[in-house]
RNA sequence: GCCAGCGUAGCUCAGCCGGUCAGAGCAGCUGUUUUGUAAACAGCAGGUCGUCGGUUCGAAUCCGACCGCUGGCUCCA
């Protein structure tokens, strides 16, 4: 029988549970969805799962296939259900059902409605696995050995529905394929991201560090980290040249009074970094945001519609007080440095200003081919009051985002619940290399900052107008976007970002000083070359150069020093070629200027 | 912040049911070699076994706290 795969994963979290009720009788069983390429099944046996524990749940569901049961579909009214999951002492279903009853529906989050159908309210529908019954809308396949191969991966706490004053639970994750081949595919697409992983190769490739006295979540960056940096600043700020955007500096703390009047205050006064002072009573704290000092950069002088808009740009760092278990690599930092800009614009401005926006993210991306995919942000409808500014302002905003990407022909998905708590978003989704997707630029309407603020310019009959504020990041954070980078690459960077491009590999001592006579002229031509004149064989030297993954290698010996002609070797490639130092130049810089490999 | 796992030289790892347990390879340094396409050879040096405390006659090994890392959860301007 051909099930769709979620059916297999869903019905493999059911089988795991089987299992677990086996042999953990007392377990009590939260929500199990399929989930992107497995599934998981909370659970709490009243006690952390250890990996020992893994195993014997695996065991025990491979001897459940060998049985195979039939998973049979019942129906029941929800206060049977109620009846039933009580004499079971499953708590956490009991507290599903009576939200059904009540609420008439069990949503906290997406993945729990998948548990059960919220249109089927009065009554609910089971399945039974042999001596397991579990509350399921399904569907399901019929007998257990049609969940497919399935692989328990981990294990994590994971709190009741979601919410971090409930207990938390065990989450038990499983990889599931329909096939064995898929599952190993899987599991080797695991493995190449590994490899790839920044954090590794940051190291490797000596681009970032981080030191333990300094903190965590707060990466350095040495000399070859911050030639990548710089690129990729450099990349955006050309593409910003036709829109006229200008650069602003500011300090990178303030006081606390310029976060209360945003409200940034409010929402996020725990992640902020608090600076005091001995000398004043004032509270001052690290920026974690840039636009509150644009707007006052902009308040500075009276403003006039004839000169709107006014663009400020800045590469700057924020800093923020992330919760320590969430820090990773670059991806989540404490300093995040954001290549941020903020455009304040009259109300019939805002189409051309994000329209320019996009075209900068556009042409960013192209330049790493990678694809991009939209998402218009808007709010929760269900949540008004997280949000600041009223109905009619953000419908507007709302509605001439959704209108851009109509007009640039980009498809786009809406999330709700995803704006930003002062205004609606774009957020443009890029794909990496292995497949992922990761949510990076970003172009948003703000409303309300400009109120809050009241920030004014003179209109065209001398009365006072409020401007319209947009807030865009090409990358996000400078961090996070290198580290995806490295792995996008695998840190096999271009030629135009590679730290170092051209290795240059003696053979012997004897040739240093024609290699250093040419990496000075390569290096007056624009390139970033680096000499190899240790005392080790010509195999090493081209080992230790692939595995820093630079680019270009030029072998020099005898034969180069006498006939005038390179020998080039390209990164990867066991062949090489003889070329003409002249062409070697030609052909890198067009390479550079291209942004090709 | 919460749950779990982990922490031995710069890196990768061995040792870990308490008693020659401080080891290996790579990297580093010093010699020799002067090398022609993905690892020359030899020697040397390097760790208070994350930190602090506890149990014990004795702790890298057991326990606790803290720091850090990893995977999740929560959060994400």
């Amino acid at each position: 029988m051909n099930y769709p795969i979620e059916t297999r994963r869903h019905s493999a979290a059911h089988l795991m549970a089987a299992a677990v009720h086996r042999l953990f009788p007392e377990a009590k069983f939260g929500v199990g969805p399929a989930v992107e390429n497995g599934f998981y099944y909370d659970i709490d046996i009243g006690r952390a799962v250890t990996p020992d524990d893994l195993k014997a749940i695996d065991k025990e569901m491979k001897k459940i296939v060998r049985e195979n049961p039939a998973f049979v579909r019942g129906e029941l009214s929800i206060d049977e259900a109620i009846k039933l999951f009580t004499e079971l002492g499953q708590t956490y279903k009991i507290e599903l059902l009576n939200d059904l009853k009540t609420k008439g529906t069990t949503k906290v989050s997406a993945e729990e409605a998948q548990d059960i159908d919220p249109q089927n309210v009065g009554s609910v529908s089971m399945y039974r696995t042999g001596e397991f019954a579990d509350l399921c809308r399904g569907p399901h396949v019929t007998e257990a050995k049609d969940v497919g191969v399935w692989k328990l991966w981990k294990v994590a706490g994971a709190y009741w529905r979601g919410k971090d004053t409930n207990p938390q639970m065990q989450r038990i994750y499983g990889l599931c394929f329909a096939t064995k081949d898929e599952l190993a595919a899987y599991e080797k697409m695991l493995e190449e991201a590994e490899k790839r992983d920044h954090r590794k190769l940051g190291a490797e490739l000596d681009l970032f560090t981080f030191s333990p006295l300094v903190g965590s979540g707060l990466p350095m960056f040495t000399p070859r980290g911050v030639i990548l940096r710089q690129l990729l600043t450099d990349f955006v700020w050309e593409l910003m040249q036709p829109y006229g955007y200008e650069r602003v500096w500011i300090p990178h703390i303030a006081k606390s009074d310029l976060y209360k009047t945003s409200g940034h205050w409010d929402k996020f006064e725990d992640d902020l970094f608090h600076v005091s002072s001995k000398k004043t009573d004032e509270a001052f704290v690290l920026k974690p945001m840039n636009c509150p000092h644009h707007t006052q950069i902009f308040a500075s002088r009276p403003r006039s519609y004839r000169d709107m808009p006014f663009r400020f740009s800045e590469v700057t760092t924020v800093y923020r007080d992330e919760n320590t278990g969430q820090l990773q690599g670059l991806s989540r930092v404490r300093s995040i440095t954001q290549d941020d800009a903020h455009v304040f614009c009259r109300p019939d401005q805002v189409r051309d200003e994000a329209l320019a926006m996009y075209k900068i993210i556009d042409g960013f991306y192209k330049g790493f081919n990678m694809p991009l995919k939209a998402r218009l942000s808007v709010r929760d409808p269900d949540h008004p009051e997280k949000y600041l500014g009223g109905d009619e302002v953000w419908s507007n905003a709302e509605q001439a985002l959704a209108n851009l990407l109509k007009e640039v022909g980009m498809p786009y998905e809406v999330g709700e619940g995803e704006a930003a708590f002062y205004g609606p978003k774009i957020d443009l989704m890029a794909h990496d290399s292995i497949g992922r997707t990761w949510q990076l630029a970003t172009i948003q309407l703000d409303f309300n900052l400009p109120e809050r603020f009241e920030l004014e310019y003179t209109a065209e009959d001398g009365t006072k107008r409020r401007p319209v504020m947009l807030h865009r990041a090409i990358l996000g954070s400078v961090e996070r976007f290198l580290g995806i980078l490295i792995e996008h690459y695998a840190g096999a960077f271009p030629l135009w970002l590679a730290p170092v491009q051209i290795a240059i590999l003696p053979v012997a001592d004897r040739h240093n000083d024609f290699a250093f006579a040419l990496a000075k002229e390569l290096r007056e031509a624009g390139f970033r070359v680096e000499v190899d004149d240790s005392t080790e064989s010509v195999g090493k030297k081209i080992r230790n150069a692939e595995k820093m993954k630079l680019p270009r290698m030029l072998v020099v010996g005898d034969k180069e020093m006498e006939g005038g002609e390179l020998t080039v070797r390209v990164r990867g490639e066991a062949d090489q070629k003889t070329q003409s130092k002249e062409a070697f130049i030609k052909e890198g810089l067009e390479t550079v200027r291209a942004r090709a490999a």
